[in-house]
DNA sequence: GATGAATGAGTATTCATTCAT
DNA sequence: CATGAATGAATACTCATTCAT
């Protein structure tokens, strides 16, 4: 299919340096000069590929939300057995930490300019409704496989989804640090109680 | 001797104007200059209160927690009937949210900060731990009282402030304008599930 | 006689700080807040007792200059022996080093300032002069007494000025750290082959 | 690729604006800002080219010392005869009026900077020990050739470089306006007593 | 006699951006 | 494709100073 161009290349490279200047002086600290400074090329360069400072901005919330999205959640229509799928559903669902893929900085940054920002915030629209959906339909499936015992498969989406966020957050403001495992083991025995098993 | 000091009052104007210039511009956005512009003072003003931006910043962060902390948790010892009290904790918890005294730009702005500053990240984390501690009683209380069926009040007081900022946090990334009454309903629901009465 | 006013007391006070603080941070970054914080008082107290910047530099000036004159030369007429008393005159002047009672960055500060500033040159040419009348009278005498043999002692007044303030800007930028007694020597040999003594 | 650099030009253009800013209003009055307006520039040009305010001062010293360098002491090693050559030296420094090329205040002011920063200072210490080995060797050279008579070559050699400074020093504190002439008269004079000619 | 409030001009430097080469 | 020149507005902060108390 031929090389990518070196536009298409500059412009990646652009962004993940952005990304990592955010990293170590905060989204108010990541000037396209710090950034171009790090590349080793000119400020005008960085202009030159996103004509201003702005699209360099949506330009990495879109990178950013496309290698979330392909990280977070898998197709798990391939499992035969619903009883196992559910259960792996459980299982991904109580391991996802975000900030394992992703800078919380960088991300909450972005949460934050959300709220100013309808661009922004539309991404993360995006993405949670996808997010959601995908959910509903495994929580549903399980449903009417008689495997969980719930009512509402939609708001039992959500309520996953709070979960998710929630323990994430929550786990920046502990002093205590947390074993990644018996945080998933938690996680795992609120989904137990949530969803009930069908008797 | 000397002029009657406004140091207090004068702090508190400027870090009030400091935090709506925030949520106007964001934190990348307030500047010294907006913020004096806004008061219609001299910039030089803020620095002879504050000396620097970063001592505003802090002064900021503290003033944000004081007031936060003396919202959101009453105390529920004078409730004699146990039952009634636990109730109580369901019904105020379920019905946090402090985006209605707090600005969500400002809160996360401070939160995405606190990962680089340790500072910043010592309130959230005091902040929080208080939130724990109080709940964490409560919840070894009603379970002492037979009230509710659980294991361990400490790591159930965790699920419920991840749940609370789980919310919060969803319900700015969805694009349906959910009604207050029926996502604290939900809430409820979902306490119900988690802290079963006793049987 | 009384005490001396406290105004006095304060202006000394005032003024003391600020030589300090030009030797620490040199003229240009002697500001007045500086001053201020270094003897933990208002900034303002020193307008109150200076009116302005610039008559603190012409205090300054003027408390530098004399204390600086009163070090320098003592009076050699009580001394009988006309021998002994051109002896001591060379011996004194091979002696001064205004260095010990003066800080370098503040004399050639101020006699920058000089250039553009008459008043403060006034002080330098004023001191100077004084100098110059005072070794001229010397010359003359020990001239007129047959101990040494000279033509014009004015001129010869002129060189040794020259010759101590050249000796002084000398030892400041060489990188050998030239022993006192050493530069005295030396500064005696030459003193006495422009004075050669009288056949 | 990339646009003509002006950089040398603008570097040095800048700098000798810099310079007469010092003597227009001292070293402690040449602001950027001053300076750039003298250029009908922005100011933060010279940012661009200097990056720091300290390192404009750093290239003001060094364009300074060059040319001073290169205007002061000749090459007299052409010269056949000896005592034409010595002649020649006596001359020279007799008439070495660095303020004649060199303005006053600048050179004082660096001189004052010099004692606080290590690298200013430097640059005069290269400077004079240039000056310094230069005359040592005429007067060695002199000497071997039965000229003039002394006993130590590096020793009077430093007397001169005094003598030249401490006559430009009491040039600028004297009230009257001496003639040049006459002051390379009484330079010469002195001179040859301090070399008396060999016999 | 001394402090603190307040100002307005000025400091060096950073910023995003435009344009010529 | 990339650089360097240049700008103008903005940044946090310092400065000397005035005035009220």
């Amino acid at each position: 299919m031929g090389r990518k161009s070196k536009a298409k290349i500059r412009r990646q490279e652009i962004l993940s340096h952005f990304y990592e200047v955010i990293i170590e002086e905060g989204f108010e600290g990541a000037s396209i000069g710090k950034i171009a400074k790090r590349m080793e090329v000119n400020p005008s360069l960085l202009i030159h590929y996103f004509s201003t400072k702005d699209a360099m901005v949506i330009g990495l919330i879109d990178y950013i939300m496309s290698t979330y999205s392909s990280h977070i959640i898998p197709d798990f229509s391939s499992v035969e057995d619903p009883q196992e799928r559910w259960d792996d559903v459980v299982d991904v669902v109580s391991k996802i930490q975000w900030d394992l893929i992703m800078n919380k900085t960088v991300f909450y940054s972005f949460y934050a300019l959300g709220m100013r920002n309808p661009e922004i915030r539309m991404r993360f629209v995006d993405f949670y409704e996808g997010l959601r959906k995908t959910l509903a339909k495994e929580i549903a499936h399980a449903k009417s496989q008689k495997i969980i015992e719930i009512e509402d498969p939609e708001e039992s989406a959500k309520m996953i989804i709070s979960l998710i966020e929630g323990t994430n957050f929550y786990q920046h403001v502990t002093s205590e640090k947390s074993n990644r495992v018996e945080r998933s083991d938690m996680f795992k025995a609120v989904m137990r109680q949530l969803f009930p098993p069908f008797k």
